[in-house]
DNA sequence: GTCTATAGCCGGATAGAC
DNA sequence: GTCTATCCGGCTATAGAC
């Protein structure tokens, strides 16, 4: 990546295309034409396709490894770090709308960067799992199954990308606290 | 599709390959290999690459919408009724594995039947978000937002595919008591 | 920095022998 | 029903002019 301003550019309007249809099913000659430029013209700000889904997905999954890593570290309560994940996933699903669909699906198709960014997704998994676990032991949580609440509150956060666009005239505020009401206290 | 055997095998085989990498990066080289022949020999039994696709997931996507049909029409509580959802899921997501990846994540590259899928998907979601209205009219459920409610739930059955071949051991019975009362009655 | 032209490869699909 | 051989178009990427 040459420039970096052209190179974001590139990254975002890629990762529009790649929500749309998947990386595999995006050509450069899509991403170009998105771009207003013919497709070799794109090769003098990035190395290949492959570098803009590095680009695309990378950045994106080390904010929320280091965010929850904070989190953890923090000395808040058990309630109020599972308050903050939701929040965290909220206001980067917000900010890095499309590039979730990418984080999301075509996160197989890194080559280089693929066990980089398994290692993030990982560690990810743990520290939320560690946290699930630590409440159920200090008798603030109460399930039968860890795998099936880390499952299902992971499932959820992981697709808000699908589904936030439409929720923009609810205010981040307030997704935050009916999510969180809904993934941790229920409905009955 | 001339056989109907022979076809379903290939069905079968092309969905897992489908969930490995998704539909577009599957060459129909890379099926014919895992059938153990020559990529020209599958177009004895199937027309196309397409007619794959729609065979993976329309079957599936069909079951899914007359399933919570019944289930509508059925007379059973609300509650009972959330239970029976959650329930089919889990049995169709079992029975159905590898299709499951191509019904939630290649869906869109269907091309002659994709306005047919789409009417099962929205129906089902419909259906499913009438049964989450009523329940809370008759004041059985409790939530603030309605589209919170109907997307974290849906979120959470729509992955169950990443997830099920885990749990094998945990069987389809407590499963289903376990994610009922994580989704419905919350953890705290 | 963008273009035209094109290399080189791989994709889906077909023809026709066995 | 499977094979070999092949078509043809689209793919990523490069060369070199402007």
């Amino acid at each position: 990546m040459k420039s970096k301003s052209r190179g974001a550019e590139i990254v975002a309007i890629s990762s529009k295309l790649f929500k749309q249809k998947g990386y595999t099913a995006v050509t450069v000659r899509d991403i170009a034409e998105a771009m207003g430029i013919k497709a070799a013209s794109l090769y003098n700000h990035i190395s290949g396709k492959q570098e803009i889904l590095a680009e695309t997905i990378l950045p994106v999954a080390e904010l929320f490894y280091e965010g929850i890593l904070q989190i953890e570290r923090s000395p808040m309560t058990i309630h109020e770090k599972l308050g903050e994940i939701i929040k965290q996933h909220i206001e980067l699903t917000a900010n890095y709308y499309y590039k979730m669909a990418a984080l999301n699906n075509d996160w197989m198709h890194l080559e280089g960067d693929l066990e980089k960014f398994l290692c993030l997704r990982n560690g990810y998994e743990e520290i939320f799992r560690k946290i699930i676990r630590a409440g159920k032991e200090e008798e603030i949580l109460n399930y039968q199954d860890e795998e099936v609440v880390v499952f299902s509150i992971l499932s959820t956060l992981r697709n808000l990308y699908l589904w936030i666009p439409k929720k923009a005239k609810l205010d981040q505020e307030r997704l935050t606290q009916n999510l969180s009401k809904v993934l941790l206290d229920g409905v009955f």
